[in-house]
RNA sequence: GGGCCUGUAGCUCAGGUGGCUAGAGCGCACGCCUGAUAAGCGUGAGGUCGAAGGUUCAAGUCCUUCCAGGCCCA
């Protein structure tokens, strides 16, 4: 509340102010006798009569900051970094919310390797927003970051270097601590990149799934799910390497030409049901086609796959009859050198499911499945189907229940097992094989093939799919997929909801889940083979215990291999199977989706800020088949429950035209450039005023209408401290009710939005705060607030009610403002914040010290009173429309040298004479008079938006005022002869 | 090829259950101000709502197909 004498008299003053200017100018008057008595002091110059406008700028009281306009963020920022680190902000933060509601964030551990990308950048800052965000809520926010450190990309680095100084084969002790070395040093380089950004964490203890307690939880992880008897092995197929004798990931295979035999064989169809489905069938002779690139998969041949859409024919050529799909016929006839070949009967690829064909060369049953993946681009319709080496061979294997066979040495070499083959590498029994159809005669045609085909990224020799030993959580066992599907359907929250359907899918059609890879660099899965016959001991209280000394090994799970055997087998150990009691090492190790997939019992569990589910997992759209998904499914088969209650994806950058950024198509960004050219903070607000759900668009464009939005933003501010430059809220403090109608409009407007900010935060729509905060700023602040205001704020006499309610109105707003900015622009509200007087702000260092308020105290103007003052300011609207035309007629250039008439039906005039409210300040004219509309003349400009109405405008009568620039038609008097009453006054009070 | 998603002015975004001459801010053009000044204010021009069909008295909003783009699979 105003308080002083001088106030007292000056809220009188207000509140006999009229909407008419002619008792405008009354009051004025009479404000100028009184001024007259209480000084005469006036300045000698003036009471000379001297015309010395340029010295009443000095008398004003015009903005005055520190604050710069330039913010220079690439300078700037950095001291703001240091300033947060010195007063440790992150722990200040959670100190200040201690006792609060917690809310927890889990963050998705981005891979040790390389620099931060675009997508890292995004990421981050929306995690660091939604943190903050919550912060300034009230709620106690902690935020631990992580990264993931085990897996393929880093050995896969580390054996290139060392291939390239020619050291090979190393122990796996050796090789694993050159990929801790690579890990920690790019946690260290990202660590700081993503510092830059703004981003607050616990930085200075990260979690890191290579940390011994991390790697000890996984394997514990490991333990409960073998517990429950979960865990399975079996055999699958992958990559492998003939020359290297190993095993490759995707990702270590490279795509090259090779020329390979390409052979049509034809399958014996003596199975008496073909009858069934072509009655002129002849089972004695008739074949089904198929063709295949790699001849020496056929003694593992274990069906034949056919689409259950495409349609197939019973085709007579020669002495035989074959079943093909219809539409490659012409291309096959041709190649067989049918002279005939009459089509006996068609049926759907369905129809054929079930049909029991013969291998060609091995007495054993070759049956008819369906598969989709089968195509029309080549072949025949009919698909050779090898489990044991092929991916869709093996998936289809699974389902039909047939034999996984692959009876290959590691050098690829068919076992002694093996009729005809038995000794040969897959090389050399490529042409055997074709022998051997020959001499069958299911031989139909052999030609060449140059096609891409896999090669080994380290020897480039061409490699091949062989089923091998792997370890399998099961999808069925204890439910695990029926209860995680339950969970995503009721237990979890996606947004945006899509995210659902899409991991549903995925999670109701994944096949059981390959945890073990033939590599080095993860954590070890824990069990024991016999040397005799190959079978796996993993008793979970004996791999638990095990696991548990990771926790206090110096280099984690190295201890598995370092260990002694002796010290690793139980004592007395045989083997279940065999009773043999020779053992060897597990060599494999977990999928890393396995590692990042239970940071909940690594992280959340351990933690004790944290805790277990979390609330939010945060990571892109891909994630859903990745770290969502396996935490999903570990947090469920090991805990019953999913990991968070919430999961909120994003989508990916890209450049300006919607296209994935690419080095070939050199249309990327890198965060870098961007904080070196605009600062972080623009990166910040670029991730706030994108709707993150879609892709997201990024270009010099773009940044450069970030850029204006941030000046603006910033001018805002700057403006707003400018004029509380001498506010000191204890002294001079005007509560909302007492304030002036604009004021106290004004203000109502900023709660609005600052609540629609709120909620906005709250339901993580970004993109809602920044276009509220934006307008906010541009249009109700900059372009009606405050341009409004400056008359009252230069003018008007220092403890003025004119000037502190405007200032005690700025105050609260600046407070909103800060508190909407600082999740998004953090350098910039704590600047802002640092540019405020300690009055003003507080004793906190920090604008992250602020606590949750509107600072209105629940205030908010009567809807009565906000739609009368809202339709002073649509004739506001009326008054600019109207005056445009004389400005570009040359008649008048600043508003202030007009007067404006409003004719106004009578409701209309009834409703905005009634208000105490200076219309001349709100329309920054000279002059405002209202008349009835009945009286409009001719040339009046009808008003768009207020029926009925119409602006008359016409130059301002008298004289300019030097100092205010209004024009009166009654000055002063003779002793300030080109002052207005009002400046007049203002200058005696204040003893100028 | 399959699953999920997107396509409204140059840019970023609004447009619950179909009914408006499709909105906002920025940018742009033109003008004003020079007491927020590498600032501020005003006015104005920009859209066949990706395309084509269809349902309906009425479609940016519902359906189908197509085109373009993205993520994940194959």
């Amino acid at each position: 509340m105003l308080r002083g004498p001088a106030g007292r008299f000056l809220a009188q003053a207000s509140a006999a102010a009229r909407w008419s200017a002619w008792a405008f100018l009354d009051f004025r008057a009479a404000l100028f006798q009184k001024a007259c008595f209480s000084s005469v002091a006036w300045m000698p110059e003036i009471a000379q009569g001297h015309s010395m406008s340029t010295d009443y700028k000095k008398t004003l009281k015009l903005p005055q900051t520190s604050f710069p306009m330039k913010a220079n963020l690439k300078e700037k920022e950095p001291e703001t970094l240091r300033f947060w680190a010195e007063s440790d902000i992150y722990r200040r933060m959670l100190a200040d919310r201690e006792g609060a509601p917690r809310y927890i964030l889990h963050d998705g551990p981005p891979y040790a390797n390389g620099h931060l990308h675009m997508g890292h950048a995004l990421n981050k800052i929306l995690k660091d927003i939604i943190v903050k965000s919550r912060h300034m809520a009230g709620q106690q926010a902690p935020y631990v970051p992580g990264w993931d450190c085990h897996g393929l990309p880093i050995e896969h680095k580390v054996s290139q270097e060392l291939k390239a100084k020619g050291k090979e084969n190393l122990p796996a002790v050796t090789v694993r601590r050159l990929c801790r070395d690579y890990a920690k040093k790019f946690v260290d380089i990202q660590r700081k990149e993503f510092k830059r950004l703004g981003v607050f964490g616990d930085w200075d203890d990260p979690y890191l799934t290579m940390h011994p307690s991390y790697e000890a939880a996984t394997a514990l992880a490991l333990c409960d799910f073998v517990e429950r008897g979960s865990v399975y092995r079996g055999k699958k197929p992958i990559h492998w390497c003939l020359s290297c004798q190993t095993a490759l990931a995707e990702a270590e295979v490279e795509y090259a030409d090779e020329t390979s035999p390409s052979v049509y064989v034809r399958f014996p169809l003596t199975d008496p049901k073909i009858k069934d489905i072509f009655p002129m069938a002849d089972p004695a002779k008739a074949y089904a086609v198929i063709w295949t690139t790699t001849p020496w998969t056929l003694p593992d041949n274990m069906a034949v796959a056919v689409h259950p859409d495409f349609d197939y024919v019973l085709v007579a050529a020669g002495e035989s009859q074959y079943v093909l799909a219809r539409e490659l016929l012409d291309t096959v006839r041709e190649l067989f050198g049918w002279t005939e070949a009459t089509i006996l009967a068609e049926t759907p690829g369905a129809a054929l499911e079930g049909l029991a064909a013969r291998h060609p060369f091995y007495d054993r049953p070759s049956p008819i499945v369906t598969a989709d993946y089968v195509t029309l681009d080549a072949g025949t319709g009919l698909v050779h189907t090898a489990p044991g080496h092929g991916r869709e061979d093996y998936d289809t294997g699974l389902r039909y229940g047939l034999d996984i066979l692959s009876p290959l040495d590691d050098a690829g070499r068919f076992l002694d097992v093996v009729p005809y083959f038995a000794g040969l590498t897959v090389w050399e029994a490529n042409p055997k094989v074709i022998e051997k159809l020959k001499e069958t005669g299911h031989l139909l045609a052999l030609k060449k093939l140059k096609h891409s085909y896999p090669h080994c990224w380290r020897c480039k020799e061409p490699v091949i799919f062989r089923a091998t030993t792997q370890w399998f959580v099961s999808m069925d066992a204890n439910e695990l997929r029926a209860k995680a599907l339950a969970a995503i359907a009721g237990d979890v929250e996606w947004i945006p909801a899509w995210g659902k359907e899409r991991i549903h899918n995925m999670i109701a059609f994944r096949p059981d889940w390959c945890i073990s890879r033939q590599r080095t660099w993860g954590v070890p899965i824990l069990a024991l083979l016999c040397e005799s016959c190959d079978a796996a001991y993993n008793d979970a209280a004996w791999m638990r215990s095990v696991a548990e000394k990771f926790a206090d090994h110096e280099r984690g799970c190295d201890y598995w291999f370092e260990a002694e055997l002796a010290d690793i087998v139980p004592a007395g150990l045989t083997c279940p199977q065999c009773g043999g009691n020779h053992f060897r090492k597990e060599t494999d190790i977990l999928d890393v989706w396995f590692d990042s997939g239970t940071s909940f019992a690594a992280v959340l569990e351990k933690r004790p800020e944290l805790g277990f589910p979390a609330d939010m997992y945060l990571e892109g759209s891909d994630q859903h088949r990745g770290w969502f998904h396996s935490s999903l499914l570990a947090a469920m088969g090991t805990r019953g429950v999913a990991p968070y209650r919430q999961v909120l994806t994003h989508g990916y950058v890209v450049d300006g035209d919607g296209r994935k950024m690419s080095k070939s198509l050199g249309n990327g960004m890198e965060p870098q450039e961007i904080i070196d050219k605009h600062g972080a903070e623009i990166l910040r607000l670029w991730t706030s005023a994108v709707d993150y759900r879609d892709d997201i668009r990024i270009s010099d464009e773009i940044l450069a209408r970030l850029v204006e939005a941030y000046r603006r933003i910033r001018n805002t501010c700057r403006f707003i401290l400018g004029n509380l430059a001498d506010f000191d809220p204890a002294a001079s403090d005007v509560a909302p009710e007492a304030m002036l109608p604009l004021d106290r409009f004004v203000l109502d407007t900023v709660a609005r939005d600052h609540g629609r900010m709120v909620e906005a935060y709250g339901v993580y729509e970004f993109h809602k705060v920044f276009h509220t905060l934006h307008n906010l700023c541009v249009t109700d602040l900059s372009a009606f607030y405050l341009d409004i205001l400056k008359d009252r704020l230069y003018v008007s006499a220092t403890n003025s009610l004119e000037r502190r309610s405007a200032q005690s109105a700025l105050w609260r707003i600046l407070r909103m403002l800060l508190l909407d900015m600082a999740p998004i622009l953090s350098f910039t509200a704590e600047e802002v914040y640092r540019h405020m007087p300690v009055c003003q702000r507080g004793e906190g260092a920090s604008v992250f010290t602020l606590p949750p308020s509107d600072g209105l105290g629940g205030w908010r103007l009567d809807t009565a009173t906000r739609e009368r003052l809202e339709l002073v300011f649509a004739l506001r609207g009326e008054v600019t429309r109207a005056i445009e035309p004389r400005r570009k007629a040359g008649d008048v250039g600043h508003s202030l040298e007009t007067a404006v008439v409003l004719y106004l039906p009578e409701a209309v005039l009834a409703s905005v004479a009634g208000l105490d409210m200076d219309l001349r300040e709100v329309f920054i004219v000279s002059q405002v008079s209202l008349a009835p509309a009945e009286t409009v003349p001719a040339d009046a400009t009808a008003c768009e938006n207020v029926a009925g109405a119409a602006i008359g405008v016409s130059r301002a009568k008298g004289e300019k005022c030097a100092r205010c620039w209004v024009y009166y038609e009654e000055m002063a008097g003779p002793q300030a002869p080109d002052l207005c009453p009002r400046c007049a006054a203002v200058l005696a009070a204040e003893g100028v």
